[in-house]
DNA sequence: CCTGATTTTAGAATTATTCTAATTATAATA
DNA sequence: TATTATAATTAGAATAATTCTAAAATCAGG
Protein backbone atom coordinates (compact mmCIF):
# COMPACT_ATOMS: atom_id res chain seq x y z
CA UNK A 1 0.00 0.00 0.00
CA UNK A 2 1.76 3.15 -1.05
CA UNK A 3 1.65 6.49 1.03
CA UNK A 4 -0.96 8.29 -1.34
CA UNK A 5 -3.58 5.10 -1.38
CA UNK A 6 -3.23 5.19 1.86
CA UNK A 7 -4.11 8.29 2.63
CA UNK A 8 -6.68 8.28 0.03
CA UNK A 9 -8.26 4.84 1.73
CA UNK A 10 -8.29 6.69 5.00
CA UNK A 11 -9.78 9.92 3.80
CA UNK A 12 -12.94 7.92 2.58
CA UNK A 13 -12.76 5.41 5.10
CA UNK A 14 -12.95 7.81 8.28
CA UNK A 15 -15.74 10.31 6.16
CA UNK A 16 -19.07 10.18 6.03
CA UNK A 17 -19.23 12.25 3.07
CA UNK A 18 -19.28 10.86 -0.53
CA UNK A 19 -16.44 12.60 -2.38
CA UNK A 20 -16.02 12.95 -5.82
CA UNK A 21 -12.39 12.18 -7.34
CA UNK A 22 -11.56 15.61 -7.82
CA UNK A 23 -12.97 16.29 -4.01
CA UNK A 24 -10.53 14.02 -2.79
CA UNK A 25 -8.15 15.18 -5.23
CA UNK A 26 -8.26 18.62 -3.48
CA UNK A 27 -8.49 17.18 0.04
CA UNK A 28 -5.74 15.23 -0.64
CA UNK A 29 -3.63 18.27 -2.15
CA UNK A 30 -3.57 19.74 1.09
CA UNK A 31 -0.99 17.89 3.07
CA UNK A 32 0.67 16.40 -0.43
CA UNK A 33 1.10 19.41 -2.75
CA UNK A 34 2.40 17.52 -5.15
CA UNK A 35 -0.31 15.05 -5.98
CA UNK A 36 -1.78 15.07 -9.32
CA UNK A 37 -5.17 14.55 -10.38
CA UNK A 38 -4.43 11.07 -12.63
CA UNK A 39 -2.43 9.92 -9.64
CA UNK A 40 -6.15 9.61 -7.36
CA UNK A 41 -7.58 8.16 -10.36
CA UNK A 42 -5.48 4.97 -10.38
CA UNK A 43 -5.35 5.03 -6.76
CA UNK A 44 -9.06 4.92 -6.57
CA UNK A 45 -9.34 2.33 -9.43
CA UNK A 46 -6.62 -0.26 -7.39
CA UNK A 47 -8.27 0.54 -4.16
CA UNK A 48 -12.09 -0.54 -5.69
CA UNK A 49 -10.21 -3.49 -7.29
CA UNK A 50 -8.80 -4.39 -4.36
CA UNK A 51 -12.42 -4.39 -2.65
CA UNK A 52 -11.48 -1.57 0.09
CA UNK A 53 -13.79 0.90 -1.67
CA UNK A 54 -16.74 0.87 -3.46
CA UNK A 55 -17.46 3.49 -6.56
CA UNK A 56 -20.64 5.09 -6.44
CA UNK A 57 -22.21 6.07 -10.17
CA UNK A 58 -24.80 8.23 -9.43
CA UNK A 59 -27.00 10.06 -11.91
CA UNK A 60 -26.01 13.73 -13.12
CA UNK A 61 -22.87 14.20 -11.23
CA UNK A 62 -19.07 12.37 -11.47
CA UNK A 63 -18.73 9.27 -9.55
CA UNK A 64 -18.38 8.90 -6.00
CA UNK A 65 -16.45 6.64 -3.87
CA UNK A 66 -17.63 5.35 -0.49
CA UNK A 67 -16.45 2.55 2.54
CA UNK A 68 -16.91 -0.56 2.11
CA UNK A 69 -19.08 -1.38 5.13
CA UNK A 70 -22.45 -2.61 4.08
CA UNK A 71 -24.93 0.55 3.84
CA UNK A 72 -27.34 2.00 1.75
CA UNK A 73 -28.23 5.53 0.61
CA UNK A 74 -31.02 7.62 0.47
CA UNK A 75 -30.68 9.94 -2.37
CA UNK A 76 -32.72 12.90 -2.98
CA UNK A 77 -34.60 13.12 -6.28
CA UNK A 78 -34.37 16.60 -6.98
CA UNK A 79 -31.33 17.98 -5.84
CA UNK A 80 -28.81 14.83 -5.80
CA UNK A 81 -28.05 14.88 -1.99
CA UNK A 82 -26.59 11.61 -0.58
CA UNK A 83 -27.57 9.74 2.82
CA UNK A 84 -26.28 7.19 4.45
CA UNK A 85 -29.24 4.43 5.68
CA UNK A 86 -29.62 0.86 6.84
CA UNK A 87 -32.10 -1.24 5.83
CA UNK A 88 -32.52 -4.60 6.43
CA UNK A 89 -30.01 -7.19 4.59
CA UNK A 90 -31.24 -8.50 1.72
CA UNK A 91 -28.66 -10.96 0.80
CA UNK A 92 -30.70 -13.68 2.17
CA UNK A 93 -34.01 -12.90 0.38
CA UNK A 94 -31.56 -12.08 -3.01
CA UNK A 95 -30.26 -15.74 -2.62
CA UNK A 96 -33.49 -17.76 -2.10
CA UNK A 97 -34.99 -15.67 -4.75
CA UNK A 98 -32.37 -15.65 -7.51
CA UNK A 99 -30.11 -18.45 -6.63
CA UNK A 100 -26.38 -18.62 -5.43
CA UNK A 101 -24.28 -16.50 -6.40
CA UNK A 102 -24.73 -12.76 -5.36
CA UNK A 103 -21.61 -11.07 -5.18
CA UNK A 104 -22.78 -7.64 -3.29
CA UNK A 105 -26.18 -5.37 -4.05
CA UNK A 106 -26.95 -1.78 -4.33
CA UNK A 107 -29.74 -0.06 -3.13
CA UNK A 108 -30.64 3.72 -3.61
CA UNK A 109 -33.64 5.12 -2.32
CA UNK A 110 -34.96 8.05 -4.04
CA UNK A 111 -37.20 10.71 -1.84
CA UNK A 112 -37.06 14.70 -1.84
CA UNK A 113 -34.90 16.26 1.13
CA UNK A 114 -36.49 18.87 3.29
CA UNK A 115 -35.04 21.25 1.92
CA UNK A 116 -36.63 20.74 -1.98
CA UNK A 117 -39.57 19.53 -0.53
CA UNK A 118 -40.18 23.15 0.62
CA UNK A 119 -41.02 23.87 -3.62
CA UNK B 1 -45.00 15.33 -27.46
CA UNK B 2 -42.86 15.83 -30.79
CA UNK B 3 -41.97 13.82 -33.51
CA UNK B 4 -38.62 13.13 -31.73
CA UNK B 5 -39.23 12.47 -28.35
CA UNK B 6 -41.76 10.13 -28.98
CA UNK B 7 -40.11 7.63 -31.36
CA UNK B 8 -37.34 7.67 -28.54
CA UNK B 9 -39.61 6.62 -26.14
CA UNK B 10 -40.83 4.09 -28.02
CA UNK B 11 -37.72 2.27 -28.99
CA UNK B 12 -36.89 2.21 -25.12
CA UNK B 13 -40.24 1.34 -23.86
CA UNK B 14 -40.59 -1.93 -26.57
CA UNK B 15 -36.99 -2.93 -26.13
CA UNK B 16 -35.72 -5.37 -23.08
CA UNK B 17 -32.21 -3.95 -23.63
CA UNK B 18 -30.42 -0.54 -21.78
CA UNK B 19 -29.79 1.36 -24.34
CA UNK B 20 -27.03 4.22 -24.30
CA UNK B 21 -27.67 7.51 -25.74
CA UNK B 22 -25.25 6.81 -28.33
CA UNK B 23 -27.12 3.39 -28.94
CA UNK B 24 -30.65 5.29 -29.71
CA UNK B 25 -29.10 7.86 -31.34
CA UNK B 26 -27.51 5.34 -34.17
CA UNK B 27 -31.07 3.33 -34.29
CA UNK B 28 -32.81 6.23 -34.66
CA UNK B 29 -30.45 7.58 -37.21
CA UNK B 30 -31.89 4.33 -39.81
CA UNK B 31 -35.11 5.93 -39.63
CA UNK B 32 -34.41 9.53 -39.14
CA UNK B 33 -31.44 9.92 -41.38
CA UNK B 34 -31.18 13.82 -40.43
CA UNK B 35 -31.38 13.16 -36.58
CA UNK B 36 -27.96 14.53 -34.41
CA UNK B 37 -27.07 13.70 -31.03
CA UNK B 38 -27.91 16.81 -29.35
CA UNK B 39 -31.38 15.99 -29.93
CA UNK B 40 -31.18 12.57 -28.54
CA UNK B 41 -29.57 13.99 -25.37
CA UNK B 42 -32.50 16.65 -25.27
CA UNK B 43 -35.03 14.43 -25.73
CA UNK B 44 -34.26 11.63 -23.04
CA UNK B 45 -33.72 14.18 -20.32
CA UNK B 46 -36.52 15.92 -20.97
CA UNK B 47 -38.19 12.40 -21.10
CA UNK B 48 -36.73 11.41 -17.74
CA UNK B 49 -38.01 14.72 -16.14
CA UNK B 50 -41.67 13.74 -17.33
CA UNK B 51 -41.02 10.53 -15.53
CA UNK B 52 -42.19 8.28 -18.75
CA UNK B 53 -38.18 6.88 -18.92
CA UNK B 54 -35.37 6.13 -16.50
CA UNK B 55 -31.97 6.65 -16.49
CA UNK B 56 -29.57 4.21 -15.08
CA UNK B 57 -25.95 5.19 -13.95
CA UNK B 58 -23.69 2.38 -14.68
CA UNK B 59 -20.24 2.21 -13.29
CA UNK B 60 -17.44 2.38 -16.69
CA UNK B 61 -19.65 2.76 -18.92
CA UNK B 62 -22.07 5.37 -20.26
CA UNK B 63 -25.74 6.33 -18.93
CA UNK B 64 -28.61 3.76 -20.09
CA UNK B 65 -32.35 4.50 -20.08
CA UNK B 66 -34.93 2.03 -19.41
CA UNK B 67 -38.42 1.72 -19.33
CA UNK B 68 -39.88 3.02 -15.86
CA UNK B 69 -42.38 -0.54 -15.52
CA UNK B 70 -40.66 -1.28 -12.34
CA UNK B 71 -38.10 -3.78 -12.26
CA UNK B 72 -34.40 -4.37 -10.68
CA UNK B 73 -31.18 -5.25 -12.18
CA UNK B 74 -28.90 -8.28 -12.23
CA UNK B 75 -25.59 -6.36 -13.12
CA UNK B 76 -22.20 -8.88 -13.95
CA UNK B 77 -19.77 -7.47 -12.15
CA UNK B 78 -16.98 -8.36 -14.31
CA UNK B 79 -18.11 -7.53 -17.93
CA UNK B 80 -20.97 -5.13 -16.68
CA UNK B 81 -23.62 -7.51 -18.41
CA UNK B 82 -27.44 -6.22 -17.70
CA UNK B 83 -30.47 -8.32 -17.43
CA UNK B 84 -33.72 -7.44 -15.66
CA UNK B 85 -35.09 -9.08 -12.29
CA UNK B 86 -38.62 -8.88 -10.20
CA UNK B 87 -37.21 -9.12 -6.83
CA UNK B 88 -40.32 -8.51 -4.31
CA UNK B 89 -41.21 -4.87 -3.70
CA UNK B 90 -39.48 -3.42 -1.26
CA UNK B 91 -41.57 0.02 -1.11
CA UNK B 92 -43.73 -0.95 2.14
CA UNK B 93 -40.23 -2.27 4.32
CA UNK B 94 -38.84 0.99 2.96
CA UNK B 95 -41.61 3.22 4.14
CA UNK B 96 -42.20 1.50 7.51
CA UNK B 97 -38.17 1.53 8.13
CA UNK B 98 -37.83 4.68 6.69
CA UNK B 99 -40.81 6.76 6.84
CA UNK B 100 -43.43 8.22 3.90
CA UNK B 101 -42.33 9.89 1.72
CA UNK B 102 -40.35 7.41 -0.76
CA UNK B 103 -40.60 8.10 -4.43
CA UNK B 104 -38.86 5.13 -6.17
CA UNK B 105 -35.77 3.14 -5.30
CA UNK B 106 -33.45 1.39 -7.90
CA UNK B 107 -31.46 -2.01 -6.97
CA UNK B 108 -28.68 -3.35 -8.22
CA UNK B 109 -27.62 -6.65 -7.55
CA UNK B 110 -23.82 -8.09 -8.48
CA UNK B 111 -23.05 -11.16 -9.44
CA UNK B 112 -20.57 -13.09 -12.42
CA UNK B 113 -22.39 -13.88 -15.47
CA UNK B 114 -21.92 -17.53 -16.49
CA UNK B 115 -18.99 -16.64 -19.22
CA UNK B 116 -16.86 -14.38 -16.73
CA UNK B 117 -17.82 -17.21 -14.02
CA UNK B 118 -15.89 -19.57 -16.38
CA UNK B 119 -12.20 -17.87 -15.49
C1' DC C 1 -50.07 34.13 -43.39
C1' DC C 2 -47.78 36.41 -39.21
C1' DT C 3 -46.01 35.99 -34.55
C1' DG C 4 -44.13 33.92 -30.86
C1' DA C 5 -42.78 29.71 -28.71
C1' DT C 6 -40.58 25.42 -29.05
C1' DT C 7 -37.53 22.12 -31.23
C1' DT C 8 -33.76 20.93 -33.82
C1' DT C 9 -29.30 21.53 -35.70
C1' DA C 10 -24.26 22.12 -35.93
C1' DG C 11 -20.55 22.52 -33.75
C1' DA C 12 -17.92 24.32 -30.01
C1' DA C 13 -17.22 23.77 -25.09
C1' DT C 14 -17.03 21.41 -20.84
C1' DT C 15 -16.37 17.67 -17.72
C1' DA C 16 -14.83 13.42 -16.19
C1' DT C 17 -11.70 10.10 -16.91
C1' DT C 18 -8.03 7.43 -19.13
C1' DC C 19 -3.82 6.94 -21.55
C1' DT C 20 1.11 7.55 -22.70
C1' DA C 21 5.64 8.18 -22.00
C1' DA C 22 9.06 9.96 -19.12
C1' DT C 23 10.54 10.30 -14.34
C1' DT C 24 10.88 9.05 -9.71
C1' DA C 25 10.59 6.11 -5.87
C1' DT C 26 10.78 1.58 -3.87
C1' DA C 27 12.44 -3.06 -3.21
C1' DA C 28 15.38 -6.83 -4.24
C1' DT C 29 19.92 -8.41 -5.56
C1' DA C 30 24.67 -8.80 -6.17
C1' DT D 1 26.56 0.22 -1.41
C1' DA D 2 25.79 0.10 -6.29
C1' DT D 3 22.76 -2.14 -9.60
C1' DT D 4 18.76 -3.63 -11.37
C1' DA D 5 14.03 -4.47 -11.66
C1' DT D 6 9.41 -3.19 -10.48
C1' DA D 7 5.95 -0.28 -9.45
C1' DA D 8 4.12 4.43 -8.67
C1' DT D 9 3.80 9.09 -9.93
C1' DT D 10 3.82 12.94 -12.95
C1' DA D 11 2.55 16.01 -16.77
C1' DG D 12 0.01 16.61 -20.18
C1' DA D 13 -2.32 14.99 -24.22
C1' DA D 14 -6.26 12.27 -25.60
C1' DT D 15 -10.78 10.44 -25.37
C1' DA D 16 -15.54 9.97 -24.25
C1' DA D 17 -19.80 11.55 -22.70
C1' DT D 18 -22.60 15.19 -22.26
C1' DT D 19 -24.04 20.02 -22.32
C1' DC D 20 -24.23 24.53 -24.18
C1' DT D 21 -24.93 28.21 -27.60
C1' DA D 22 -26.70 30.52 -31.24
C1' DA D 23 -28.87 30.14 -35.50
C1' DA D 24 -32.29 27.85 -38.39
C1' DA D 25 -36.41 25.21 -38.81
C1' DT D 26 -40.92 23.85 -37.29
C1' DC D 27 -45.24 24.35 -35.11
C1' DA D 28 -49.57 26.41 -33.00
C1' DG D 29 -52.66 30.10 -32.27
C1' DG D 30 -54.72 34.41 -33.66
Amino acid sequence: MTKYAEQILRRISESESHMTAEQIFLELKKTEPKVVQATVYNNLNALCQKGLIRKLSMEGSPDRYDKIQKHDHLVCQRCGALSDINFQDLTQDLESQLGEGILSYDLKVFYLCPACRKK
